[in-house]
Order: C-alpha cells, then sequence, then structure tokens
DNA sequence: CATGAATGAGTATTCATTCAT
DNA sequence: TATGAATGAATACTCATTCAT
C-alpha cells in the first residue's frame, strides 16, 4: 500500500528531525566529547539503538548538526540587505534588530550560533575548521562596514576585526541565553554600537 | 641516608606547580571531558601515575585549577584601582588597558579567564555554580560604571548589564587567544569603548 | 517495537543471579583482592561491561554476594531444629549430618561457609566485621551444647569455645572442598565428636 | 676497615631479618594479593626502595618467607619426638601441648602455621603447592597416629584423615590467633582430643 | 645503603556501538 | 522499526618497580 509507505517515510523523517533538532541543543550546551550517548537518547526520549539507525556514529550525527547550523538561507538574507539601496547605519541597525529578536525567541537559533562559533574554538579533527560558512558571512560583514565606514556611520578600525568583534559578540549571547538563566541580554541597539558611532550631539 | 627533607618538600612543590600549570592551559583549550590523563600527561611531560601522586582524580585536579582562576590579586587590584581620586573614564581605560594588555603577553592568564567564565557555561555538578569571584568583580565593575554614568563619560543602560557585556568581551577575546591562531586581537581602547562613549565632537 | 517489559526483567534477573552465583565461587576461591575483573568476567562468561550494569563497582559486587552468605534459611533450620523435642545428642547428629552432606554436594554452600567465616579472618573497611549472622549461629549452637552438656552428652567446656571450634571446623572443611582436590572428608560423625563425648564402654 | 666492613654486614642482616619478620605477618593477614608493597613498606617503617635492596621482587620476598615457614627444626623436633620410647598417646599430649604454648605465645610461630597451610588453599602459580615439608609432617603424624591405633588410644578412622583433620585445627587457630582480638583459645586437650578417644570410665 | 618521587604495565570502569528480540 | 542488554575498546586509576639524590 503506497500510503503506508508514504506515512512510514515521514515517521522516519518526524524521528529524523527531533534528533537533530534535541540532539543539537544538548551538544550546544554539553560539547561533543561532554555528550554520552546514553544521555543525550534519554533526553531525546528515544532508545540507545534508535539514533543509530538514522545515524552511523556519534561523529555522523554531529557533523550533519553541525552542517544544519551552515545556514544558506542566513547568507542570503544578509546578501539580500547587502543589495538593499539604504545605508550601511540602517542595514547595521536591521541586522542587529533580526538577531536579536531570534536569539531572544529561538532556541535552535541560539544553539546554531553557538555550535557554529565553537567550532572555531575546538581542536576538532572531523570537522574541517574554516568552514566556508562563517568566512562567507565574514565577507559579507567586512563590505557592511566599509560602505559604513565611508558614509562615516561606523566606527574606525580594520573591518575584518570589527566584523569578527561584531559575530564574537553575536556568540557571546548565543552562549548566555543557552546556559544561563539570569542574564541581562544586550538590547539590539547595544550590539549595534559595536560597530556603530554614538550619535553626535551636534552635526 | 634518606633524601633532604627540604629538597624533597621542593621537589613536590614545583612538579606540583607544573602539573597545574600545564594543566590549565590544557583544559582550557580541551574541556573537561576532553581532556584525556593519557594525553594530559604526555603535555606537561611526565608519567601518568604522577598525576595521581599529586591529584586524587581528573576532577579534583580540575576543581584545584579552577581554584586558581580565582585569583584575590586581580580583584584587589580592581579595588585598588576603584580607589584612586580619577574619573571613571580614566579608570576603565586603564583597567582595560591592563587586561588586554595581559591577555596579549599572558597565555596563563588568558586560560584563568577562559576557564573561569566557562564554568558560568557549565552544566557541572563537581564545581559550586556562582562564584563570589565572579559576583565580586561583577559588583565592582558595577560600581565604576555608575561613577561614570554619573561622570557622563559611560553609556546609558543598566550597570549590571554593562558589566557583563564588558567581561564578556574580555572572555571572548581569552577564547580567541587560546584557540585560534589567526585572528584580529581588538585594541584596549575597543575593549574601553564598551562603556565608554564616543568623544563627542563640541562639548 | 519495544522488547517485552516483563522479559527484560526477566533476563536481567537471570544474568544478575548469574554474576552473582558464579561470582560468590570465584571470590571465596580467589579473595577480593585476589580477583580481577577480566578474570571473574571470562570465568562468568559474559562482557568485562556486563558487570557494571549489574553491580556499580567490584566492591559492591562482592558486598552483595556476602549478604547473600547470610542465610536466613540457615538460621530458620538451626532454630527449628533446637525446637525439637529430642536430645542435643540427636540435635548436634542430625545438624553435623546435613551440614556435611550439603557441603559435599553443594559448592555454593561451601563458597558461602568460607567466604563467611573469611570475613571475621579480615581486615575489610567495606564490610562491616561482626555479622549478626554468625554470631545469632553461635548463639543458637551454645545453647543446644549447653543443653547437651546438661545431658551428659556433651564434652566439657565452655559453650562459647565449643561453638567456635565446632563452625570452625566446618570452616576448615569448606576451605577443603574449595581449593584442594585430593583430600579426605570427614564424616559426619567425626564433625559430631567435635561436641559429643565418645560412647562409653559401660554406662 | 674489617670491623666497619663486619658491622656494616651485621646491619644488613639485621635489616633483612625485620623485614623478613614483619612481612610474614603482614602476609600472614592480608595474602599476597592483598598486600601492597607502599604499605607493608609503611607497616615495617622502610622506604619502598629498601625493600628491593634486599629482595628482587614482592614475589621472591614471598617466596624467601614461604621457605622460612618450612621449619627444618620442627620437623627434626617431632622426628626425635616420634622415636621416644613412649606411648603414642604420650606423644600426642605432648606434641599438642607445644604446639598450643607456642601458639599462644608466639606470633611468628603463628604466622608460620597459618601461611603454610594456605598455601595448600591457593592458586598460586609460583609456590610449587605441594611442599615436601607438609607431606613429611603428615608423614610422621600419620605413623603417630597408627601407632596409637594399635594401643587403642586412638579413635578409629584413616591415618591420612586423622593426620589432616589434627593439623587443619592447629591451622584454624593460628588464624583465630592472626586475626581475631577476642576468641576462645582450644586448650592442649582439646587439640589432642582429635586424635585421642575420650578416657573410659572403667577399663 | 636508604629514600621516596617517578614510571608504566596492569587493573577497574565507562561508553560508543551492536544485535537479539 | 525500536529497544535496551551486552560488548570490548578506550579511558581512568593503581601499584610494583626503578633511580636520582
Amino acid at each position: 500500500m503506497p500510503k503506508s509507505q508514504d506515512r512510514c517515510q515521514e515517521i522516519r523523517e518526524e524521528t529524523r528531525s527531533k534528533i537533530l533538532k534535541d540532539s543539537m541543543l544538548y551538544f550546544a550546551k554539553n560539547g561533543f566529547a561532554g555528550t554520552k550517548i546514553s544521555d543525550l537518547a534519554k533526553h531525546i526520549g528515544i532508545g540507545q539503538g534508535t539514533l543509530y539507525i538514522y545515524f552511523k556514529s556519534k561523529e555522523e550525527l554531529f557533523r550533519e548538526i553541525f552542517a544544519l547550523t551552515n545556514n544558506r538561507k542566513d547568507i542570503e538574507d544578509l546578501k539580500a540587505l547587502m543589495r538593499l539601496p539604504i545605508s550601511a547605519k540602517k542595514k547595521i541597525r536591521k541586522l542587529s534588530s533580526r538577531i536579536m529578536s531570534r536569539l531572544i525567541q529561538d532556541d535552535v537559533y541560539a544553539a546554531k550560533v553557538a555550535l557554529n562559533s565553537q567550532m572555531m574554538f575546538e581542536q576538532n579533527n572531523f570537522i574541517s575548521a574554516e568552514t566556508t560558512y562563517q568566512s562567507t558571512l565574514y565577507r559579507i560583514t567586512e563590505k557592511m562596514i566599509r560602505q559604513g565606514q565611508k558614509e562615516g556611520s561606523v566606527v574606525e578600525g580594520l573591518p575584518v576585526k570589527l566584523a569578527d568583534y561584531y559575530w564574537g559578540v553575536v556568540y557571546l549571547y548565543a552562549l548566555k541565553k543557552l546556559f544561563t538563566t539570569e542574564y541581562e541580554m544586550i538590547s539590539d541597539v547595544d550590539l549595534a554600537r559595536v560597530l556603530l558611532k554614538d550619535k553626535q550631539k551636534r552635526d
């Protein structure tokens, strides 16, 4: 019966998604080495063996999760933002606003950011360190920064340093969101200020 | 004839220190779960058994290392700085300058900062989460921020949020120093700007 | 589909029992320090890891085995025997006969006796030395001895000394059964003679 | 200087003896596997390294200790006793008396007996199980028993079984002496009774 | 000679992975 | 397909032995 076939496929897809989503948060919180399959399975609410039906190994599961963090859509969005015929200041404000609201509302987004950044800080032999995702993100951000510096709205400094700093702060608050129960989240204005000069009194 | 009592004590002290120092960097880089005793011992350049002469377990070693990151001296220095009869702006500049130069020169300092901050981000059952070190540091920093806000040199915002943000950035660059080979370190001026308003054109 | 809950429980119970039974003999023969988990697991015919699913540590396994040696049933049987309206001589003969036939037929009984007695001879910090089992057994035996002495069938001497001696001989032959391949087992009459006077020629 | 040479030799001999004596008790109490060199050295009151000046290994130390338990003199004494032109009953009484008084007074004797008997109960690959000492002792004892049976003073039964039983009881009380603080030692008459018939009322 | 710090082979314990049900 | 009991390779920890002082 084709319908049963489809239904089966559907269930599989659901389970797989659930595993990926729940594991992402778990890995983000505990790290690769700090995550035990037995604990992870319990946390997801499935048997240990079930994990191995969907993923060949702990490593492969982690790799797939990591691949998810490299969100093509994020890059497209950023590229689209860049192409808008508006000032860099506005772009930075828009970007910062988007980032902060997702960070606040969406645990999975925070986990993505955290995992992705942690890769740079990791002695992992099984994930190619320099991800094109990061570097693409950085490159576009640098471009935006250069535009802003020309327009006089962005602070002085090497664009690469500033881009690195900007995303570093985003990472920082992704961590805070994931790990600490009580903390003061910065506002989107605070984030934008990493790049934007303070308003001048008289101009 | 027995080895001289003093000499023995001396040797023990030296070995113990060496283990603590080298382990701190290793743990900071690899995390607790990510650190294998066999690798750690090799890294330090001692036998595995030697570790267990000085520390009862991997966990105890980690605990002792962590205790070292709570540097009384750092707090004293910050307190002394606070007491100086100078503007908050100058204090923040001095503090930022000190931090950045230590961060750049001293791997062990970077490791201390990183380990200490990581504790806030950790599901550790064996280290009492809320360390007084952090909170003391934060409290003094908040005081400095309030002074600066009164004097008009520090940006608006909840002092606790700003203190948290400031030390977050320090943590961020401790990580970068420890983990990434190529990166653009921010300057002490950049760090100070987390708190300080940009200079106004006309005033 | 999950394995049936009941079947799982059943399997666990079986494995657990098998481990306990086989370990008892092994520990009795080799002692605690002389038993390697790797050898023990091989002897039982399971993987090393399996042991740790059922018991937290080698020490806990040993503790549980030891608990098994304190057989409530043995004490009940002895108490019932005591209550019978027969002479002490008959009681002693019956008891000795029971003990010797179990000792000869049942390895596990020999192991129980050996382990239990060994505890008195052990510098164990993890098993509470003075077991009530021993003392209860002794107390009842002493009572039987006193009865026999009144009746004139039991040899002179402190009942506590005689009880200790009697069970000591049982221990001795439990050891012989467990360890030596060639030895001359004493008979139940020999055992009874520890307490009973030889038949008098004329009476 | 020859004198210094001698003195040196003397000191060596003393230390060696001390190690042997103290180790014998320690091994008797804890068994081979249960004895740690570090603990043993502390118990003797010397450095760990010192042990290895006098003995090549833990195993060799144990072997030497065990060799000491095979006391040629004991056998000579027993042989001499056998040759005396007295009844078996008297021989058995004399022997039992000697054994019990040594057992009570001399820890080292108790340790010797215990270690020697334990060898029969041990899965040791490094000490030749069937010691000629034991078997010589047994053979002479059997002869004595046969004499006694002829004379009518010794109980019925296989001489080998009775000899085994007799020395088993000696072993039992060596253990009690070594391990238990509170116990009722049997008397030499009790020990002799293992072999000797009770006095007949009328004869 | 005597010592005890250092070592690494040996032993206990954990955990990713497999597999019978 | 889903499960969790079983496994053994990997990892933590111990202890007999060595060696510089």
